[in-house]
DNA sequence: GACAGGACTGAACAGCTGTTCAGTCACCGA
DNA sequence: TCGGTGACTGAACAGCTGTTCAGTCCTGTC
């Protein structure tokens, strides 16, 4: 089926135009196929139109790529917004809980911290300090536990929220379910894990404290 | 410079045969730039060879893959070895430290497990029998807390350590240093917020038991 | 000393890649 | 009514992809 030109009162709905359905269409298979995965063929396959048209809006497939993080960042920033207004659901997985909706761009999020780019770089800064930010409210409201390192606490919870989404493949085979692939109520496995985790500890508290106060010491001389 | 062929006593010295240097060169690249980043010619150039010989001993790209995924398998297998006989430092974290030496099949399985693949799953279920094993021991010891779900618990743990491996770009933007690219002797960063996440724990006991409970019962049901 | 077999190569190939080009169509202001 | 502008296309291109082919060289066996 041929494009229809976006005419006046055309036949079919104007639906969604071109440029922006060329930027959904990417996002969703390079977060399925990551970005090498993906042709410019494909892109055009899928947005339902021809590949020189990629090219004519984008410059280039690297510029179709900087444009998708940009979007994508974008898409980030107004669903904090909006999950400011909703309520106070704090903590690292409140967050990624929040975003079940907009699942694809976490996805594609994921796959742009693998490839880096100075879009991303700098929507990771942004989320730490408000992952810092929001824990410091949760520690008031006695949700969250003070860190001696709230900052490097807050990137590595980060980096291993995003991470452990990575692998949902791996997931998904050794819990059953994944929330990148199945819907919340099937979060059942993953949520309780978490909060195992996370509320009990692993370690026993005098276990590898000499450890750890060495390390302390080292790094402040 | 052309190919030497392995005589008898020719000039400079044999060192490895053909074969096992093209299954380094690509598991070197492969695991700098993933699988669709790199190219057969790119891994007979690293490996000092003919791209038709790759053909010649793989059969195919994929052939490959397969036989490095193989490759990497078994040189865990070993570590593992190496590890029980060396002592008793258990903790997933402990293990990957254990892995420095060779951080290059770590490397290369991060990617690996993003790939997917059956010969990584089968590693991966093996790598979470391991830690189940482990972490059972480490218990007996009080060195690790007992969790209701101690599989679950090992692949989270798992997941999470290397999700976060996998993104060792960002964590050394952020943290100043990743064990991905680093010397141990700066893994301090690192080291110190795992302590202190795994042993202090993050939500407080209460924050979310309601929620913990309602999840578990439900599962129960 | 003939010969099979295998490691290994350069040259060549078909297919796919991102991109260019020339041209068509619809819209809009003069 | 004209001409300019921009969205959009099929055809074509150069470059790279994995792979094939024919042939060279070495090694071991009878």
């Amino acid at each position: 089926m041929a494009y229809q030109y976006g005419g006046t009162g055309n036949t079919s709905p104007p639906e969604r135009d071109a440029k922006q359905r060329i930027i959904d269409a990417a996002i969703e298979l390079y977060s399925d196929h990551g970005f090498n995965g993906v042709t410019i063929k494909d892109v055009a396959a899928g947005a339902n139109v021809s590949a020189p048209l990629v090219i004519h809006h984008f410059g280039s497939k690297a510029g179709l790529r900087k444009i998708c993080d940009k979007y994508a960042a974008q898409r980030v920033y107004e669903s904090k917004a909006r999950a400011i207004e909703m309520g106070k659901q704090f903590t690292p997985e409140q967050m990624l809980l929040h975003s079940a909706k907009n699942r694809p761009i976490l996805r594609y999020l994921v796959q742009a911290l693998i490839a880096g780019g100075e879009e991303v770089d700098a929507l990771m800064d942004q989320l730490v300090d408000d992952a810092v930010q929001y824990t410091a409210e949760a520690i008031d409201q006695e949700l969250i536990k003070p860190s001696p390192d709230e900052r490097r606490r807050a990137v590595m919870l980060l980096l291993q929220g995003f991470g452990s989404m990575m692998l949902h493949r791996q997931m998904k085979r050794l819990l059953g379910s994944s929330p990148m692939t199945d819907p919340p109520a099937e979060w059942g496995p993953y949520l309780t894990t978490i909060f195992d985790i996370y509320t009990n500890g692993v370690f026993e508290p005098e276990a590898y404290r000499g450890l750890y106060e060495g390390l302390a010491a080292q790094e402040d001389s």
